[in-house]
DNA sequence: AAGATGGGTGTGGTCTGACCACTAAAAAAC
DNA sequence: GTTTTTTAGTGGTCAGACCACACCCATCTT
């Protein structure tokens, strides 16, 4: 008879729920003995649900006080499908180009919507020592002002470092480069220090 | 005592299993009951986590038979994601400017791969009036050569189509003469033919 | 009155045992 | 040898039982 497994059923039930009550991040959501109940389901196939939203990263549950809806991070979902893709060299390609063209794009959208004051202020930063190339890239990103762009990035981020790579250097001259030619809004000289940043020849054919 | 969640132990002993084994696509997995048998723990925690990677689309079950590693194609986790994630008017924006980026990195990636030969068979295909966009993009995505994108795109088309936009529609006369910029491998006028499909002032203080 | 204490209650976390529905392979019947 | 029946194994689901924890609130102490 029924064909769909009670606990996808149970994560339909739970999306129209959130939209028809209009829950954001942070809500509470039902018990789970009470969605049991309200249901017609058994305890443990709502377990089934929540437990699968959850490692999606899609709610968020505390012992004692209850389930949530969260502020999706895509977090572990990086992790899991991470380590379960990335298996062939193909893959591995893949991702530095993707992620190197991810990051040209970003830059653009900084040299496009930053403000000389933002972008001191991470000069600074990167002057005293104090970021990684990834938190360097991800002070970047917050000046983009798009969400989707720090997912995407994040993901990619993860990627690459499952892939084990040699150590990504701090290059501070050419963060400073970068800067400096965002604060000009200098496209050319922009995509130039990049290059350089990342050891991109001409980042024409290569890639 | 054990504050790591049991079914997320059982999600990270699968990992290693399958990795260990080298299992691969297709390849049968320990039943639950044997998985609860060998970890000590009870059925439903392994039922808890074989349903969360489930839904991620890492494995397919199958009653009567048995639980099988994936092929994993984002499927469902888009789905999800999709309809949990865009509430608010800022993300939309994000989605539309982050798929517009990314589709203008594919062309990049299309003019300095692909040959005039793949370029003129998409012709011809648009010719014949037998795409739609997202086909259009697809085949050229194709072209690209980088499963990554196109895993990222077919995400964000979705995301895309979830807005409910105004049907996208069919700009024969556009699509070729983006074509035609890439066959030539002219920057500019591959941007240019790319801002005018899609309506794109001129693309810089817009966004 | 103000603070500290300690149950009560509700919540998620986990385990166990019991059926059911279904599949595939082994055994039996022909 | 072929067909049918049985059987063992698997996922699907439910119900009930504890446990650990968080929070609230009446109670006790000061």
């Amino acid at each position: 008879m029924t064909n769909t497994k009670v606990y996808l059923e149970i994560v339909k039930q739970l999306r129209e729920m959130i939209s028809a009550d209009n829950l954001k991040s942070g809500d509470k959501i039902p018990s789970e003995r009470e969605l049991s109940e309200r249901l017609n389901v058994g305890r443990s196939s709502v377990r089934e649900a929540l437990r699968a939203l959850e490692l999606l990263g899609l709610i968020e549950t505390r012992r004692g006080e209850g389930t949530f809806i969260r502020d999706f991070r895509g977090n572990q979902l990086v992790q899991l499908l991470g380590t379960f893709i990335l298996q062939d060299e193909k893959a591995k390609l893949d991702v530095i180009e993707t992620k190197n063209l991810i990051e040209m794009d970003i830059l653009w959208l900084v040299l496009k919507r930053a403000d000389a004051k933002q972008l001191l202020k991470l000069k600074s930063l990167v002057e005293s020592d104090q970021l990684t190339d990834d938190q360097f890239f991800y002070q970047l990103i917050e000046l983009t002002d798009n969400y989707l762009f720090s997912r995407i990035w994040l993901i990619l981020k993860d990627y690459h470092h499952s892939l084990s790579f040699k150590k990504v250097e701090y290059k501070r001259d050419s963060y400073l480069m970068l800067i400096e030619a965002l604060v000009e809004k200098d496209e050319e000289k922009t995509l130039s220090a990049y290059r350089q940043l990342r050891n991109l020849s001409i980042l024409t054919d290569k890639y």
